[in-house]
DNA sequence: TTCTTCTTTAGAATTGTTCTAAAAACTATT
DNA sequence: AATAGTTTTTAGAACAATTCTAAAGAAGAA
């Protein structure tokens, strides 16, 4: 229970041993891609706006394989979707304990630390049912 | 602080003051859509679910409408929507105070009652910025 | 190298949703 | 109940995000 595990940034080029340890193939498109998503800051990403900026950072990839890597990343547990805006899907870093601001006018995303927030008095989930995630969106507009 | 008021059930043919009253002529399709949505429990739809339910129903009204009033009923507080699923986006007959269990496996919801949950430690919104709504999503899957 | 399997890719295809312009329906007024 | 003025409805086109397809290109093992 202290502050969580962060080995992103350590390793600059996203380690081949990174992508096999999750079984996947360390392939080009998919280590440049990590790079980006793993080598700074947390971050939220959309399929798009993934793609937009690896190709203007000269990397060539195919949109196709940046959602084939996205789901990859988010089934190997390097990555987190969160659902939050009905027209795009957005892939997040950070896969620890945290929830979202989301700002409506912006389509932005802020975490927010998982011990600060607190989600009491959750009913047993239904008969045969096992809770998966509890997600908190504060939905912020401008003022 | 007592149990929410429901008046839908009340008055069988969704009456056409009701639709006049937020400022909604009442046409033949608003009228019929609100009596499918209102006349009995809450309940949680999708454009294309309630418009084949509509039409299984004998009721002739095209897809494009039934988006139209969905989204005018949300505008006008008779519905609230909800987003739980990148693929679609529900509407929910209860605008009141409560939250969602999402059962993944089938895409349904279930509504959790707002007094039941709470959500403490919520940071204060970003400078310049309100909170416009909190919403939990408790997401459950086949055990 | 060679063989086999996995991955990438361009482009087509799907899906959910919105847009468009014309026809139909509603409301207020004669 | 006919008219006029505005709002709605609608079919179908258009869109945007995402997925699919099948062929060409890497990766790993032998």
């Amino acid at each position: 229970m202290g502050k969580a595990m962060r080995e992103n940034s350590a390793t600059p080029p996203f380690a081949a041993e990174r992508l096999r340890a999750v079984g996947l193939r360390p392939t080009r498109q998919r280590m440049e891609l990590a790079a980006h998503l793993f080598a700074g800051d947390d971050r939220h990403v959309t399929a798009e706006s993934l793609h937009d900026e690896v190709v203007i950072a000269g990397i060539k990839v195919s949109l196709a394989t940046v959602y084939n890597t996205l789901h990859q990343f988010t089934t190997a547990g390097l990555l987190r979707q969160v659902v939050v805006d009905a027209a795009r899907s957005y892939f997040d870093t950070n896969t620890g304990d945290h929830q979202h601001f989301f700002l409506e006018d912006e389509g932005t995303l802020i975490d927010i630390p998982g011990e600060a927030i607190k989600v009491a008095g959750i009913p047993s989930a239904p008969p045969g049912m096992t809770v998966d995630r509890v997600d908190v969106v504060i939905r912020v507009k401008k003022a």
